[in-house]
RNA sequence: GUGAUUGUAGCUCAGCUGGUUAGAGCGCUGGUUUGUGGAUCCAGAGGUCGCCGGUUCGAACCCGGUCUUUCACCCCA
């Protein structure tokens, strides 16, 4: 029988001990961080009924969701005529579940089903990995980690300001410092199509816009014009694209600039408020960046928006969320109102690689590994193993009998620090030779003077 | 989804305009060393050249398809 190569689904991967310690240590600081601004963690199924996700991402995320095809017989529901109509005809008759395509949708499916039990504002938080059929790239997977944090129930902008702090406290805990938190309010951009006399067209202009820092303010007039915005609501953008440097200026340019507009200035005034916090808390506005042509994608948001953005490196963004007043109205259950962001640990693996960020991880590691040269050492050892775990040191005795060099060489491959050698000399005077395989220094000592040395 | 791009040993890569038996470095296994790892030296194993088909006397090399990689667009973490 030919052998076939085992392969991984394309934007897949494994994660070996090396990679998860290094994912581990991002996680970790993340949960972290989330505990201590009192988020609690909730996990949701991997699937969802495909009724609960499609239509909350647009055409374009519909068409990036992973279906999953029903069990059983699932052709028995479509008919020729259903067939000849095509693919979207047919999907519907047979899948009915889909694999989650981010943390926030389920969430507030979540919200909407438990909405009795949940205590409002309601604090949580969601570590899983999510599943988009996009074509992978570089720092882009099918299968990747979000970490969320969400506040639902209150329109306390005390929320956006631990966003701000909790980015801030994870990206300096990760050793990552150039970096920039891009804040904008979705109000702004209403107002300031209002503005430009365009009312209403904020989405259109918001991806037009985004794209200013990849391929320039004349590309971006051009595209404009392609969506039909008029010559004169270009003009009267450039002032806003051509904005100077500063948090505080760009806010006064705007003030003047949206006087006109109620939704502006409340967008404007936000904003103010957020940074006002800011600086009560005692914390300062070194990493955020107030930036008026961020816009992002998802339609849901309505008030402020974050995008965290690495510099020098050839990753997009590795953190993003927004204000959405109404996510949960798609389930029946109008008025709660939300802010949330999620870290995407996969881009902030890649980042720290690539910048070299990552502590020696050698952390979760066996400390000390017993040799032996025949079977009366193997049990000596056994029991010396027993002792060694009882007192809590991560201890390993080479499994079957080997050569000393081969039981070496693990060690020296596994990177454990310390081995300890049971010989003749050991097992009749009932003590164990331990040796540091950095120093090469061995010493023979009791099993208890040992733990001290591995404590 | 559109347009490019990549694939040769476990890893990183050579391999000329198509021509005998496809190479190197690192790694791996064994020896040098029968109570001690990393170094040196020696030896060895390991490849249907991504897969399927075609052209040819002959294909790692040319052609088509397919999968995979990377990149741009789209979108996004």
């Amino acid at each position: 029988m030919p052998v076939q190569k085992p392969s991984l689904p394309k934007g897949t991967r494994d994660f070996g001990p090396l990679q998860m310690a290094k994912r581990n240590f991002i996680l970790d600081t993340i949960k972290d961080t989330f505990r201590l601004f009192g988020f609690q963690q909730l996990e949701t199924p991997t699937m969802e009924n495909l009724s609960t996700l499609t239509g909350k991402y647009g055409d374009e995320g519909d068409q990036l969701l992973f279906k999953i095809l029903n069990s059983g017989d699932f052709l028995k529901n479509v008919k020729e005529e259903d067939y000849r109509s095509g693919a979207s005809a047919v999907l519907p008759l047979v899948a009915g579940k889909g694999l989650r395509y981010d943390l926030t949708v389920p969430f507030a499916r979540y919200v909407v089903m438990n909405r009795n039990e949940i205590t409002f504002p309601f604090k949580r938080f969601q570590i899983q990995p999510v599943w988009r059929a996009d074509r992978p790239q570089r720092g882009r997977y099918r299968e990747f980690y979000q970490c969320d944090a969400d506040v639902v129930g209150t329109d306390s902008l005390t929320c956006e300001l631990e966003i701000l702090l909790m980015i801030k406290r994870v990206f300096a805990k990760l050793g990552l410092k150039d970096y920039d938190i891009k804040i904008n309010n979705r109000k702004i951009l209403t107002g300031i199509s209002e503005v430009i006399g365009e009312s209403g067209r904020e989405g259109e202009l918001c991806v037009a816009i985004d794209k200013l820092d990849k391929i320039g303010w004349e590309k971006v007039q051009e595209e404009l014009s392609q969506r039909n915005f008029s010559a004169s609501s270009i003009s009267k953008l450039s002032p806003v694209i051509n904005l100077s440097q500063g948090n505080k200026s760009k806010l006064e340019f705007l003030k003047s600039f949206l006087k006109d507009s109620e939704i502006g200035l409340k967008g404007i005034a936000e904003l103010e408020e957020v940074f006002s916090l800011l600086s009560r808390y005692g914390e300062n506005e070194s990493n955020i960046d107030f930036d008026v042509v961020l816009a992002r994608g998802l339609s849901y948001y309505t008030g402020a928006i974050f995008e965290v953005k690495v510099n020098n490196v050839s990753i997009g963004s590795v953190s993003g969320g927004g204000r959405y007043d109404n996510l949960t109205g798609m389930f029946g259950l109008e008025g709660v109102s939300g802010v949330g962001f999620s870290f995407g640990v996969d881009r902030i693996y890649d980042v720290m690689e690539e910048l070299e960020l990552f502590p020696d991880h050698q952390a979760e590691n066996t400390k000390v590994l017993i040799t032996y040269f025949d079977q009366e050492g193997f049990e000596y050892g056994l029991g010396i193993l027993g002792k060694l775990r009882q007192a809590g040191i991560s201890s390993e005795l080479y499994p079957e009998q080997a050569k000393i060099k081969k039981q070496f060489t693990y060690a020296d491959k596994k990177q454990i620090p310390f081995v300890m050698v049971l010989g003749d000399n050991e097992i009749k005077e009932g003590k164990v030779g331990l040796k540091n395989l950095q120093t090469g220094n061995q010493e023979m000592m009791d099993v208890a003077e040992s733990i001290e040395v591995l404590r």
